[in-house]
Formats: C-alpha cells, structure tokens, sequence
DNA sequence: TATGAATGAGTGTTCATTCAT
DNA sequence: CATGAATGAACACTCATTCAT
C-alpha cells in the first residue's frame, strides 16, 4: 500500500478503465475506485486526469516494450512477425468488448489538441519500428509500407472485431495475415 | 427556412461536427451554432443529443449509398472496388485531420451502452455487404474474409493517417490495396 | 424577472456580497443566493466569477458617477469636495462594517494576476481625476498631489474605521478634512 | 536546524509570503516551502492555519517596536515623526507591489469572523499610540486625532501607491506629510 | 520530532435537457 | 413553431488538516 506501489496501481487502473469506458466517459472517481484509492488522493500522484492519461499510455508502451522483447529471440524475423499476429488473435475476446487499447486511446486522444495524440502516437510508432525492422530482415525492401499496412490491418480487424462484437473476425483475419507474411519471402 | 430544411440541416452540421470533434466533445451548442439553429430549436427537430448522433449516422449512411450507386454502373467488380479505394485516397487530407467519420464514430460509441453502436455497425455490414458481393463476383468464395480484410485495411490506415496526420500512409497502402485486388483473379 | 433585470440583479448582489465578505471568501453559490438565481443560471449570465467581479467594480463605477454628477451642479469647488466628504462620512456605519467598496476591492485584486486589478486602478483614477479638477478649478498649481492625498486619506480612515469597527474615527476625520479644504484658498 | 529556529523560519516565510500573495491566496504549501519545511512538519508548530497567521502577524508587531525602538532615541517628537514619514517612503517600492503589510493584512482580515482581526487591530492601535504620544509632546490636544490622521494617511497612500504600482506617489505624499508636521508647532 | 502520504469537503465550471412565452 | 432563459446534476481540481511510521 506504499506510495511507488499506489502510483503504479493507479497508472494500472487507469489504464484499465481508460480502454474499457474510453477517456471523456471515464471520471477520475472512476479511476480511483478502480484503484481502490480515495478521490482526493489520486492528485497525490497525477496533478490532472491529462498526467493519468500518461501514465496509462506508459502503462500501454510497457507492455508492447515486453511483448517486441518476448518476441525477439525467436529464430525468424517471420516466426516473430508470426507470433505477434498470434498474440493479437489471442487478445480477440478484449478487443471484441473493448477494441485495442492503443487504437482506441489514439482515436479518441486525436480529437484534441494536447500533447497527448503525440504520446500515442510515438507507442506506435515504435511497434511499427519493429516490425519494419522484421520484414527489412527478411530482405524486403519495401518494409515500411509492409510494415504499416500489417499494423493498420491489426488496428482495422481491431475496431470491426469491437463494432461486430465478434473475435471470429480477429481469429479469421490473424490466419490471413499469417498465410500472407509467409506469401513475402 | 421551414422544418424539413432545417431537421437536415442540423443532421448535416451534427454529421460535420461530430466527425471533427468527436461525440463525447461535441456540445448540442456547437452542433446548434453550425447548422445556425437557436439551441432551444434543437429539440423541436430531436429529442436528445442521442438522436442528433443518431441523425449523423443516417446522413453518413446515406452517403454511403450514393457512393455505393455511383460506383455500380462500372463494368467490373475489380473496377468497383479499385474506384472505392481511389475513393478512400481521394479523402486522405480529411482522414489525416480528423480519421474515417463513420470508424471513429464506431470507436466512440463502442464505449456506450446505448444501441446506437449497432446502428453504426449496421452501416458498416452495409459496405462490407456489398464488397462481399464484389469479391463474390469475382469468382472468390472466401469473398467475405476478403470484404472484411479490405474494409479493415481501409479502417486501419484511416487511424494511422490520422495519428500520424501523414495523407501519404493512406495513398501509399490505396496503391497496394489495388495491387492486391487486381492479385486476385 | 426577464433577462437584462436579472444580469443586473446578479452584478448588484456580486457588489454587494463582494463587497461584505471579500472576493475569495465568496462563493458563487452566495452570490447566486444572495440574487435568488440557481447556480448553474448564473453562467448563462456570466462565463466566469472574474467576470462577475468585474461586473461589481463596474457597479460600483456606475454608482461613483452618479455620486459625482450629483455634486457638479454644487456652486463651487470647494463645496463639491466638502459635499463629496460628508458622503463618505454619511456610510460611515457601512465602512466600520466593510470598509470603503472600492478600496477592500482593491487591496484583494492587487494580490492577483488578472486584468481586474486594472479595472479598480481605472474607477479609482477617475474620482482622483475629478477631485483634481476641484483643485485645479481652486486656483491650485500642486491639484494633483492634493487629489491623491485627498483620497488617500479617505481609503486610509476607511481601512481605520474598518479595522477599529469605530465609525466616529471616520466622522472625526471628515470634520479634519472639510476644516483643510476650507484651509486651501 | 531545531525547533525554535524552525518556528521563527515559518513565522518569518508566513509574514512575507502572506504579505505577497495575501492570507486566502496563500496555501500552508505555500508558507512551508517558503521556509523549506516539509508541509506535515508545520502543523509540528502551528495546529492551524490561524495560528500561522498569527505567528506573522506577531512578526510584524515584532518588527513595528524595533521600528520605534529606534526612532525614539531621536531629539525631538516631530524629528521622531518625519523619520518614521521618512521609513515608510523608503519602503515605497515593496508598498508598490505589495501595500503595506499591516494595512492588507487588515484588509483581508476584517472579511473574517476569527479574533484575527483584534489581532491586527491591537498591532495598529499600539503604532497610533506611540504616534499620539510623539504629537502629546508637542503639545497638541488633539493628538488622537493627528495620530488617526496622519497613520490613514500613510494606509491610504500605500493603497493607492499599491494599486497604481506607483512608487512615487508615496514619496510625493512623504514630502506633502513632512511639511505638515513641520506645520503643527 | 519529522515527514510523506491520505482524506474529504468544497469550488468553479460545463452541459444536456426543460420550460415559459 | 421558435427561442431565450432556466435548471441541476455532474466533473476536475484544491487544500487544510490528519495520520502512520
């Protein structure tokens, strides 16, 4: 119940509620009770609901920064590029209640104007890094078109899987995908 | 200025407004200062924000068929789904500022309880209805795993311009969108 | 009960709540009550408590105005000035209570970085502009520094009177005061 | 750094940040980093914000008998008051931007319904008396009176001079009160 | 004594919705 | 039909004060 423990709960939390009700439809007494800590405390440890947000986008980069490092000892840029479409098929049944929690933050932040869409933005700019450094392993050339069109597939089969509230749509789209990256070298 | 006049009106400012500033930041003001509309007349015309939402879904609706009744009399379904995504390209400044009107309602009201999210996504089943049939008409029987991929791509990439505010991504992956169609017979 | 009579009633509630209880000590909840708006009605009236405040020096401006145009017809300078003391003395039992309106105002404002601290600065250099002008029309070549001192030492007997709860200090100096004006021709 | 010197090191920082930022714009925050006391400890020293209050209003009692103090060794009652005219127009700059730090104090706190405001008080009557005394020896009857008078003058002309953010002022009124005591023998 | 952390009541402000005319 | 005005339930944020260690 310490202090670095609270500031990660709360980061934790909001980063929770954040994905699931979405950022203008989440109160900061959401948060707080989410975090089973009292209102007025939350403004211990984030001066505004914007610094929340950070740390919630943090939160969110944190585990893409785990995932790429998970995925990276795997023999084949292919098998890694592979394994990352497995592991967002894995997260069908979330994105089909909740959508992506990158995708859906980065939609609703690009409505306003802080500095904030630029946060996200950066997340995923550096998962698309990486799997541009992938396809650049397997000898392709136009990697980064490659790159971003695998990304945008995942954020489009995302926001369908979430309209349609149907994980079928995921699973079905992450074969595509797999069959497709194999189609490359 | 009579009623019917002014019902669309609003319809078309609340599709306009909605579009740019996103739902939740939307205020019936700002809705009722576009289309020129007294903020108490507002209530004449619909009886909650929810219906003017509602309205805007309608209007993009119907501009959906017009694109869709513009593209039939082409002569081939690859020609009918390569002028749709030329379409797309065609709106990637749009995109760039503000992403897709009718995926970044979808995200936004995937975060309510309202049935207002299945009215958006029975707008987009219409569009991925009738890529469907395009695909179907090619000869494909995984036609509806290809309408789906398609759409999603068109999804995905509308984000990513837009978190990006880059158009190029969205001309970019148009081009390899048509490859891929006309890969396909 | 219309429009324009309420903004009026706020601003002379705003005036007259400020004015006993301070600026920061008052809420917009007391202001509201105290001119029997609900609270959420006053921000159709005023977007903001600065604007309000501001709408209470100008009250107070207005009433200034009026007090000068009401001396002017007096036959000579002297009198005016006389007449414009025995004004300040007749709200003795008010300044014992508050202090001088004007004054209190501005000794709060001064210790903030808005603009309203200039707004007092200019209601206050209009009487001191006027007061000038009896001296002047007196024959005398140092009417400024007289001006200022003149109405310091008003704001200072107020402050006095205030702070001692003793009208009479003020009526005492009044008396002072009409004896040296006399004294100056 | 022990006890004793932490409590003067507050009270010290509550006087001159009180005196900036005025009693309700100040936050104990506020008052314990202006002294580099980590703000749980002030409560160590003071139960309440009041008795911090207090504790400056005790600082500036402090500082107006050694202000006496010094003056009294002086030859002559009227010496003694024109160097006391003299000390304040010397504080004209700190007068511009904050007032006097008594007078606002004052101010601020006849809003309240605490004691503090007898506190202030009984601190400006002691100045008054000492004044009093010095034109007593004068020969003056109506001593009171002068002493009333010529303290408003100085609170009044520190008002203006705050609100204005005029230096100048204060020493043109400096001059103007010389000539008057010189005036009164 | 010392201190970071906790707490909760209060404040200004926004906004969907309703109402009187 | 039209409209300015009214209403009240939120919400983000602040701060004096208290507590645990």
């Amino acid at each position: 119940m310490r202090g670095p423990g609270k500031r990660e709960r709360l980061a934790g939390a909001a980063a929770r509620v954040l994905h699931e009700q979405g950022v203008e439809r989440t109160t900061l007494a959401d948060i707080a009770q989410a975090a089973d800590v009292p209102v007025g405390n939350v403004y211990y440890y984030f001066k505004t609901k914007d610094q929340l947000v950070e740390a919630a986008i943090d939160t969110q980069a944190d585990h893409l920064r785990k995932t790429i490092t998970a995925l990276d000892p795997l023999p084949s840029p292919e098998e890694r590029l592979k394994a990352l479409v497995r592991g967002w098929v894995d997260g069908r049944d979330v994105a089909a209640r909740f959508g992506c929690p990158t995708g859906s933050l980065a939609a609703e932040l690009d409505k306003r104007a802080d500095g904030l869409d630029r946060t996200v933005a950066a997340v995923m700019r550096r998962l698309i890094d990486w799997i541009e450094a992938q396809f650049t392993a397997m000898g392709r050339d136009d990697a980064r078109e490659l790159a971003v069109a695998l990304f945008a597939a995942y954020q489009g089969i995302s926001l369908l899987t979430n309209t349609f509230r149907d994980p079928e749509l995921m699973a079905t789209e992450g074969r595509r995908l797999e069959r497709w990256i194999d189609s490359l070298h």
